[in-house]
DNA sequence: CCTATTACCTATTGACAAAGTAGGTAGTGA
DNA sequence: TCACTACCTACTTTGTCAATAGGTAATAGG
């Protein structure tokens, strides 16, 4: 599985908030509740888009989650790589796994480069205003 | 991470076999110590390769393993699928999963859908014979 | 027929990560 | 001050991957 839950929660999540765009700040209460995701899951995915500045977040009553850019400004591939640590298909091509002995001699090696090239270049091609159209459209 | 080791391992043993094309039976404790593989575990994958007649297997003295059609005849894909039990990138679009309850509404699935789309149609347009090439190039 | 060699079969283990839970701390508006 | 909200640390549970262990069945050579 090259995409966890975490990343599709995270993927929904912002989303989500893409519908509300440009309104206040919305709770993650509501969020997980609206998405069926489990509150308490959601608040480690919604504080790393938080650090890393994907979304803005403000304490307190009236307070919540709101997207920082306009929804064609956010990739896929940003998001996932941010929650998932990376998208490699195979460990052989991540750059923190122990570099493989076999490396030199792999004949398998530039098939899993160009596969990873081939997944990153897909995911960088989607925006998030892209997902909202096609809720649109099948709606 | 989408391809395991045993897919991995998988294809590597499909492409020492090659390389002793036409040959003799390559008994597996051959194999494991030319791939660095754990002989054991390697069992069960070749267990299985077997079974799915992708390769054929002989008892006894004199036997062991060897390919079953041309190396150009083999598809990664099709080994891939095999070892792997699927190629599929997110548990969402995997048919043993239980179906989604979000599936209706969900506006990532189209996506899910065509990466593995993309995904299938990459590795089954690589065969055996292209990764043995590829070897050749490099040495 | 006997023995070595080889593929096959059925558990079991250990390590690790994913998914979710629990409870507390700190910032913010009314 | 109080209710509300984000943030932080730690834990549990579950499941899969990778590998190990110890056996059974088939086959060739003597």
């Amino acid at each position: 599985m090259i995409v966890s839950t975490k990343g599709r929660y995270a993927l929904r999540v912002m989303v989500n908030l893409a519908r509300h765009d440009g309104e206040d700040y919305i709770p993650l209460k509501e969020i997980a509740e609206q998405e069926g995701i489990s509150q308490k899951y959601l608040e480690a995915i919604m504080t790393t888009l938080s650090k890393a500045d994907f979304v803005d977040a403000v304490h307190g009553k009236g307070g919540g989650y709101r997207l920082n850019r306009t929804p064609a400004e956010y990739t896929v591939g940003s998001i996932l790589k941010l929650t998932e640590g990376g998208l490699t298909a195979v460990s052989c091509t991540s750059q923190g796994a122990s570099a493989c002995s076999r490396a030199e001699c792999c004949n398998a090696l530039p098939m899993w480069e160009k596969l990873d090239k081939m997944i990153n270049d897909f995911f960088e091609g989607i925006t998030v205003a892209d997902l909202l159209k096609d809720s649109d459209k099948t709606i």
